[in-house]
DNA sequence: AGGAAGATCTACT
DNA sequence: GTAGATCTTCCTA
């Protein structure tokens, strides 16, 4: 298995986060490894998103969603932090928003950082960044290669992909720009 | 200084 | 299952 790279996060965003659906998340601290099997994204755009962060045009904020495929946008709503990987390509305002993981590995880990068990315990993009204890310090750092001990390893099984609107924002597109594995109970509803 | 933001938790019916 | 309170950071005035 190995770590997806830049041309993985090249694509367009849509097409990025559907493929996102079944690979791996994984957190190496310390010793710990801490993975979980993505099961639901969005697609994020720049220009004519409103909800998006980018659109409003630059600053220094949003800044990182114009940076490299692969790089990876942290930034907080509601009191929760969500993580976000770019896309695209270098100077086109884009990003993935991983909603919420399966726990694979390090358990543990996560049962320490979050009081949920089952399926609270990461079906949604703040409680998986609470279980995986992610937060702001990680903005900017690169998920194609170890080096920032987070990644997203590939994975080669298949399931059925459903789509459909994205959740909780104000003025969404028509466009349907949230992915999911049908029937994971790790989906967020 | 004020407001907005892509969410979560708790406490009810 | 649904409703409402409240959470923290960063941008713009």
């Amino acid at each position: 298995m190995d770590i997806l790279d830049e041309s993985f996060y090249s694509q367009d965003t849509a097409i990025v986060a559907k493929k996102l659906l079944g690979k791996h998340l994984v957190r190496i601290y310390k010793d710990t490894v801490v993975s979980g099997k993505i099961v639901e994204t969005e697609a994020y755009y720049g220009e004519n998103d409103p909800p998006s962060r980018a659109y409003k045009g630059y600053n220094n904020f949003a800044k990182l969603m114009w940076d490299k495929p692969g790089k990876i946008f942290i930034y907080m709503v509601h009191s929760n932090w969500l993580l976000n990987i770019v896309t695209m390509s270098f100077g086109v305002p884009s990003a993935v928003l991983i909603r919420a993981i399966e726990p694979l590995e390090g358990l543990g880990f996560m049962l320490k950082n979050r009081s949920k068990h089952g399926k609270d315990l990461s079906n949604g993009p703040g409680k998986l960044t609470q279980a995986m204890d992610i937060d702001k310090s990680f903005n900017g750092l690169d998920a194609t290669n170890k080096i920032g001990n987070l990644y997203v390893k590939n994975s080669y099984e298949n399931y059925e992909i459903k789509s459909s609107n994205r959740i909780g924002v104000k003025r969404d597109l028509e466009r349907k720009l949230r992915f999911f594995i049908s029937g994971n109970k790790y989906v967020s509803k």
